[in-house]
DNA sequence: TTAGGTGCAAAACCTTTGCCATCCC
DNA sequence: GGGATGGCAAAGGTTTTGCACCTAA
């Protein structure tokens, strides 16, 4: 069974209260405000036991690191090519492409993840900056 | 400005020769046995260049390692969540898509990528296996 | 000639894991 | 009580980098 846990708790309510996708490192720097022994290890486990439970989802389409959030109805992302960061995109989400696709294929598929690419408004508006 | 090399070459030509998004450290393995002394570090600044040049994309599916694949006209991909493989989906891409959310959001969009989810064949008609 | 490229090995990074103490049910 | 979880540190695996030596243009 899986309990529950401060640790667990404070990280699934950290992933909640954002919306900017994190790495599993700010995760861990914002956890350790709250409870500042935590570990690296824990993070990494819980975000594994979360994304099991079905209340976390890992974003993997770009970038060496991954990046974490809390889960809910399925959406679209934006990558900025500049600044990396990603956005939530309210498109609505095409689940009619799934069961053309499925059938046509014969893959069973069940879902699809799309991340649009280009430079957020920031970054359009910039000559130089950091990347984040 | 960047040189013609046969290590260079033989990367691209390699990538261009598969249909199987093959990492690094395939890349490198099959590059070894033209070029036997060939070191990782050049496989992976050649994969960059590559990339820079826009002869090369990297495909990010599944957290920790990195994919890659000769650029072709941009095209969907199926990751099977058992075995891992990617595949590619003939399904037209949508790039109207990209001008529709640009217009609504204010972003600026290059393209978009997206990756359906679900069982490949193979892994719909086995009940055990192996991950690849 | 010379800036870019290569090989090699070490470093850097992100993530996982082993171990033992601790905590939740 | 006992299995799940946490903290710590070490291990694991991928990617990057420093450096001295090449080599294509």
């Amino acid at each position: 069974m899986t309990r529950h846990t401060k640790q667990r708790e404070t990280i699934l309510r950290i992933l909640r209260s954002t919306r900017s996708h994190p790495t599993a490192d700010w995760i861990y720097e914002e956890a350790k405000k709250e409870i500042p022994h935590i570990s690296k290890g824990t993070v990494y486990r819980n975000l594994r036991v979360l994304q099991e439970n079905g209340q976390v989802s890992e974003l993997n389409l770009d970038g060496t690191v991954s990046r974490f959030e809390a889960k809910r109805q399925n959406h679209y992302h934006f990558r900025c090519e500049r600044c990396g960061r990603v956005f939530d995109v309210d498109e609505p989400v095409d689940t009619k492409l799934d069961r053309k696709v499925a059938k046509r294929t014969g893959l069973r598929i069940s879902c699809h993840q799309l991340e649009f690419r280009g430079l957020c408004q920031d970054c359009q508006h910039e000559q130089t900056g950091r990347r984040e």
